[in-house]
This record gives structure tokens, C-alpha cells and sequence, in this order.
DNA sequence: TATTGCTTACGAAAATAATCGTATCAATGG
DNA sequence: CCATTGATACGATTATTTTCGTAAGCAATA
């Protein structure tokens, strides 16, 4: 049983995780060259928090040739539900409600988005 | 101008903040005794962490009396929109569409609570 | 007055996270 | 064949956060 499951990732990791899940594999090096387009560490640190990852089951990779090629191997819902979950609870009285209040409130949301919304809330109100 | 509004305050200080914007006002005592319902560290913990963040402008107190009285000193608003923008970057691409969703649709919302909802979408929708 | 109990102050250790330097290996081109 | 380039491994350093031990003050009271 793969029990990598409640690992939260640290705030570097999940920069790293953004990526993966975005191009869906990548080298260090393509990690590495996107990370640095907004914040500025070497190349060994970016390799030394992906080996750190991939211990912690985070990631992950193909070592079967010379230059690795890393996954997710955690899933981008799971980590959002295991992150909402922990600031309802820190942030707001443990009430999802509020939370939504709070960012339907304080963000943009264009015409169709909120139309989005409306149509799950509908679906909501049915059962 | 108090420049101590971006201070993005620790976990710990967070579950700090939580009793005081709850009670309102406490002593070092009366936090620990909350706190430590649900987490084991010892009293001169919770003391050393309130001067930290009593440094760090996140909390004011009242020290005119032996045993000192703190305040939260940044507003639970405040906190939960800097929180939220966070994680709406880091783990919803910006869009803060997406973490509504998420959280309506993963979370658990009383008849009610989908009113309210409705009702501040309603609001938003004639604009 | 001396003791006890509760307080703050504060340095420092322990734990966690992030960064880097260096060794080493493999492929490649001259 | 050897120098260069680019890759991994990994120990060690640095930074940040959390925790605690100890000293010292003050007030009630035995």
C-alpha cells in the first residue's frame, strides 16, 4: 500500500509539482529552466528537492536512461482537497461555506464563470 | 505606515491567531490552555511565539500589567484573502473560479448554506 | 522574611526546509 | 585517447521555524 497518501508538500515542492503536472514529465533540467524564469537557485538544488521527492514518494521517474525523466505521483485534485481542507479548518471555522463566500466575494469572476458556478450550485440544490 | 500587513504569518502563528481573533483578547496562559488541547508543547512555546510575533507587529499586547494581554493586531480577513491568493496561484493556476468549485463541489453545504451562496451569486450576476 | 507560584525574557537547541559545492560517471567530439 | 559537457549523488551548510531550559521579577502568604 503506497502510503505516500497525507505527505504534504513543502512550498518548493509543490513549484516543482506545478510543473509536472502541467507538462505531464520533465527532466531536472526543464524543471529547472521553468523554476528560474521566476526565482532564482541553482541547478543542483532543483535535482536535490526532486531526489528529496522522490523519497517521500511525491514523484515519480524514469532512471532507466542517463538523464531522468520525473512525474507526479500525486494527483493535483488530491493535493488541492488535502490544501483546502487543512485552511477551512485553519482559516475558516472549519465552514467550506465561508471559504467560498470569501472568493466568490473577493475575486473576479467573468459573466460565464459565474454561470459555471450557478450550474453546479443547481446541481447541488437537486438532492 | 505599518509595514507589517504583507508578513506572511508561520502555521503555528496561525493556530495562535485563530484563539485570538476567537476571544478577542488572551493571555499567554489562556492561549496555551487552548492550544494545547489539541497540541503538546510546553507554555514557554506559546510565550516565545507570541514575542516573536509580537515583533513581527502580528499581534499588539498589553504590557502595562504583570501578566500581558494580547490582541491579534492583522484582521482574520485580511489573513484568509492573503491565504487564498496564495493557494489560488500555487495550486489553481489563478483562477480562483476553480478553488469555488473545488470547494462546493467537495465539501458538504446545508440547504442554507447553498442559499447564502445563491444569494451573493445573485448579487454578482446583476453587476 | 523566606518560600512558593506564576510571570516574562531570552539564549540556544532541535527540527524542518532550502541551498549549494564537489565528486563522479557517461557520452561526445576533436 | 583525452578534454569537455552535462548528468546524478550526496554530504554539508544555511535559513527558518519550533521548542525548551533557565534566570529573574513580583506578589501572595506561611
Amino acid at each position: 500500500m503506497a502510503t505516500s497518501k497525507n505527505i504534504k508538500p513543502t512550498e518548493s515542492e509543490i513549484e516543482i509539482l506545478r510543473v509536472l503536472w502541467d507538462k505531464g514529465k520533465a527532466t531536472v533540467r526543464e524543471v529547472h529552466e521553468i523554476l528560474s524564469t521566476h526565482k532564482d537557485a541553482g541547478y543542483t538544488t532543483t535535482l536535490k528537492l526532486l531526489q528529496i521527492m522522490f523519497e517521500k514518494g511525491l514523484v515519480k521517474r524514469d532512471d532507466s536512461i542517463k538523464t531522468h525523466i520525473y512525474f507526479a505521483n500525486v494527483s493535483k485534485e488530491i493535493t488541492q482537497k488535502q490544501f483546502m481542507g487543512k485552511m477551512i479548518n485553519s482559516l475558516f471555522s472549519g465552514s467550506s461555506t465561508q471559504l467560498v463566500m470569501q472568493a466568490l466575494g473577493n475575486h473576479q469572476h467573468s459573466k460565464e464563470e459565474l454561470e459555471e458556478i450557478q450550474q453546479l450550485l443547481n446541481n447541488l440544490k437537486k438532492k
